[in-house]
DNA sequence: GTCTATACTAGGATAGAC
DNA sequence: GTCTATCCTAGTATAGAC
């Protein structure tokens, strides 16, 4: 195999391992077995095995993309639809949560363990996309939409409802039976308590 | 020192160590350092690591209190009183969540790294408090105070927006620079957007 | 590129003296 | 109740042959 090829199949095992038992709980023993291969062979990809956990950040983080909310969102801005601004906002966290919850997983044990993954996500996404989303909460409120309570905290709101029910969804098997929606119905009603909440007028004609 | 008061003490520091680094990424040999005793000290008192680990569950979530927030709130809802029972909700979990960042952390690395301590918290509180919120809200449906959403998805909602803070806060030291809010003014605002969400009558005049 | 063999440290656990 | 000394396995990492 290609070093090339080889390089990025011990990554993605690494990924899901690390991502199952965190970095302590994970050994360079298994990685190695997963990928079929011996250990010499992911030490000769990756000098040590934080290497190789860095490295699972560019993987990641930056390759593996990790589509940017903003794009997404600048449409429906751009619209004033404030209701397809937080659906979509919404759903699509549920999805990509849904989708690939090694990432979510990875993330939590690297802020756990206090390895840079945590850090730099925080700085190049969190504090972003709460700039960006508050931003828009600040015009909607200088336009009279929304009330006056602290834009930041209207994106923690909304974001706290979302990920801590995909979170909950991760962590618990058993959550589905406590608690069993689809990830529409779930956005939807997230959506609906956010706006009835921050938005002037009530809309009941509306819904 | 007698034998009780030893294996609380160790108790205590296995439950500071395993909170900071988990359970795989905390040693034996850590803890009898910590404790100031040799390692066969602790492994007299516990057989083994896991056991020691188990007997946290006992000790933190039985006897170390965790004080049922279901007697707290039964006082306001008796009185019928949504803002309070929402209000002291958040601002009771909040504060005591910063008061012992410990047993969150304990409690999501022993989640993601699937050991008995998070099933038995959710068995034992979650799903519990879920079930006596829920009820609440289903009262206030059929009395017309609140709007025909799923009751099981406004606790997560709401659980969302104040769980999610927490989580954030004790994550992130650099969190408390993106959003510098008291837990009272986060409390306050957050039961504002749910019930604003979930009423039926907006109280304009109340607020 | 890949392996086998191996070095060496860390980590869980025990024996037995005091 | 407490320690020192020790066992043994697991874990990271390397050397060197093919």
């Amino acid at each position: 195999m290609a070093a090339d090829e080889r390089r990025s199949q011990i990554l993605q095992i690494a990924v899901q391992l690390f991502s199952q038992h965190g970095f302590r709980g994970t050994t360079t023993r298994e990685i190695a077995a997963a990928a079929q291969v011996s250990e010499a062979m992911v030490f000769r990809h990756f000098a040590t095995k934080q290497e190789l956990y860095s490295a699972i950040i560019d993987f990641k983080a930056c390759e593996g993309g990790l589509a940017n909310p903003c794009e997404l969102l600048s449409e429906f801005i751009a619209a004033g639809d404030d209701y397809a601004v937080f659906y979509n906002l919404a759903i699509n966290a549920l999805s990509h949560h849904h989708e690939d919850k090694d990432f979510m997983r990875l993330l939590l044990f690297s802020a756990l363990e206090g390895h840079e993954l945590a850090e730099l996500f925080f700085d190049r996404y969190i504090v972003h996309f709460y700039e960006f989303l508050g931003a828009y909460i600040e015009q909607r409120q200088k336009e009279g939409i929304f009330r006056q309570l602290q834009p930041r905290l209207m994106v923690r709101s909304f974001l706290g409802m979302v990920i801590h029910h995909s979170l909950n969804n991760s962590l618990w098997d058993k959550d589905r039976r406590l608690l069993n929606v689809s990830n529409e119905e779930a956005a939807r009603q997230f959506t609906e308590i956010l706006l009835r909440g921050v938005k002037i007028k009530s809309e009941k004609e509306e819904v």
